[in-house]
DNA sequence: CACTGTTCCGAAATCGGTTACGGTACCGAT
DNA sequence: ATCGGTACCGTAACCGATTTCGGAACAGTG
């Protein structure tokens, strides 16, 4: 069965497509005896415009792009589930690609967006980019770009990120309250902002409390693994004043340093507190159950969705484009690895 | 900066389109000279062609549409990532929406890919679907449909599925070979063909070794939730004569369970071993660490696209169309939730 | 010089819609 | 009878490419 066209309606009732096209659209100038035959006809014929036809004449896409790192990373499958029900809604579809963290891949996919076609991009930038000349490329084609969670300056776009620096404050805040006193923390690679602003945090939160910064305390991962986690555990039982609590810049690493501790007699949280970074939902799963920071995935994909769909409209409509740069907040989920015990 | 267009390098050059179509598309009657001046000029304008007007023309969309029910899950993500590295290798682009599990909201979806524009359809059902009318209609446009995991018989059309029996019986065959001998297990919900041949090669491996089918061994999860696995923990833990090894539907019944055993003061995989499936990351980072079976999501993601692109193709050639159905193997990770320690 | 054969390129149709513009028919009013 | 106005619909340009057909220019041959 072939896809019935404008023409096909219009043969068979003796009119032209422009009558046909008009009635379907509710024109005003159409009697109403032949919009009800149109609409009939059309109807029996199965009629539904065809997409690239009227894309091309409009010069819309109704798709915006999506490029994340990784697709099986529960964060990015959250922030991609905000983007498509908020971008659906608004008869926007989705076309997802994965950058696997390297820059060379991010460049192509980008590209192959571009000759795609989209209206816009949603992009979280890959590790190793810190070059956005590809991304300013885009730009220079009227190409709406919005940035999330790993960020640039580089770049004069709209962005929305977590508020790293908060999170990691208040996650610490809360081990200080809970009446730890040599909070020790593993870090994560230097150069992504995020995990830099976890660190800052960190400091912030123990120069709050007036408690010196101690260097041996803290550690810095490279693979961020489980592995990792749990040698820098080890590292850290072994100091002549070990620390008696550990805020980890991620999940696994936290839970990898859980399992050492436990394999050399550490209890969580009596011996030492754990408390992580992101929220998956291992932290629920394990026992004891990880105290982390969660991050609004879902709100980043919804906030950069509408950032993103404005500025489509903005550019539309030949309005000036505003660019904002959104900071959400996490949220501390406190569970037993990280709530002291009463004493006594 | 506007988007150069054939139009532009024809009057550049004082030509008409339809040589510059034809030098950037190596035609042969194209003398060598105005090809190099339309090469030229043309790389000069950062010319690239309107993918609309293209598709248009060429009446292929470059678009598969993908429908899961829930992005926000490992197994699907895998699926994902395996669609996209094979259709982009393709030059096709990945078109993503989501059921969340709704029937309603499945027929929704797959209409506005219709409407869209896709060339073809991935769909992985949702829990709740029972009739396919909404996929035969796409059928009847000659919009071929390749269904993977959640699979129906009631339509003609492609399938690729985890071998769900065979992962199961493997998974209780290795809980007996390891000298268990009353083993339990966790159904999921009926419907899904999924949970019924777990159950099926559960039964079947019972069946192998000789050993008698007990219905108090069994219960039947809902909400298929870590809680729901305590429960039944708990449940086959009070029986007369309790079960010494359970094999789960999920991974997250099997670790709600494993925390039920852990609080009633029983060892495992000492006093009862555990295995579960679907093989999430999770079930490497929980002490003891969980055996699993894993789904091939990746592969199955990869499969499902080559079939789905082949018969694009051989729509497109006008070749009659087969339907294969692939059930690719799952394979079991033996952990230590499922090892029987040396006796003595 | 006429005829045939290349070589190279333009004209125009096409894909399937959208829409500005113009024209016909019919109405009532002058 | 003429004019202005309205209701309705057709014509054609257009979006940006692809592709068939045919024609002009030129070279080679008898």
């Amino acid at each position: 069965m072939k896809r019935a066209t404008l023409r096909d309606i219009a043969q068979t009732l003796g009119v032209t497509v422009a009558t046909v096209s008009r009635a379907l659209k509710n024109y005003p100038d159409i009697s109403p005896t032949t919009k009800q035959t149109v609409l009939a006809t059309a109807e029996r014929l199965h009629y539904s415009p065809h997409p690239l036809a009227v894309k091309l004449r409009q010069k819309a896409y109704k798709v915006v792009g999506v490029v994340v790192p990784d697709i099986v990373h529960p964060f990015f499958s959250d922030v991609i589930s905000g983007i498509i029900d908020v971008v659906e809604a608004q008869g926007y579809h989705v076309l997802l690609s994965q950058s696997n963290e390297s820059y060379e891949k991010e460049i192509m996919v980008t590209q192959m967006l571009l000759a795609t076609g989209v209206d816009g991009l949603l992009v979280c930038l890959s590790n190793e980019t810190v070059d956005v000349g590809h991304l300013r490329a885009l730009q220079e084609y009227d190409l709406p770009v919005v940035l999330f969670d790993k960020i640039s300056t580089g770049l004069d776009a709209s962005t929305v990120v977590t508020n790293d620096f908060q999170g990691a404050y208040d996650a610490v805040t809360h081990l200080l309250e809970q009446g730890y006193t040599r909070v020790a923390h593993i870090k994560g690679p230097p150069h992504p902002e995020n995990t830099r602003q976890r660190y800052a945090g960190y400091r912030a939160a123990l120069a709050a409390y007036d408690l010196p910064f101690r260097a041996e305390y803290v550690a810095e991962c490279h693979a961020v693994t489980h592995a990792e986690g749990a040698a820098f555990a080890q590292q850290f039982m072994a100091l002549p004043e070990p620390p008696d609590a550990l805020f980890s810049v991620t999940d696994s690493v936290a839970i990898g340093a859980m399992t050492a501790l436990r394999e050399a007699g550490w209890r969580v949280p009596q011996d030492m507190a754990v408390i992580g970074f992101s929220d998956w939902a291992v932290c629920q799963l394990v026992e004891p159950s990880v105290s982390s920071v969660a991050q609004p995935g879902y709100d980043i994909g919804r906030r950069a969705s509408d950032l993103l769909l404005r500025e489509i409209q903005q550019l539309r409509n030949e309005q000036p484009r505003e660019h904002h740069h959104l900071v959400l907040d996490a949220t501390i989920k406190v569970r037993k690895s990280s709530q002291r015990p009463a004493v006594g």
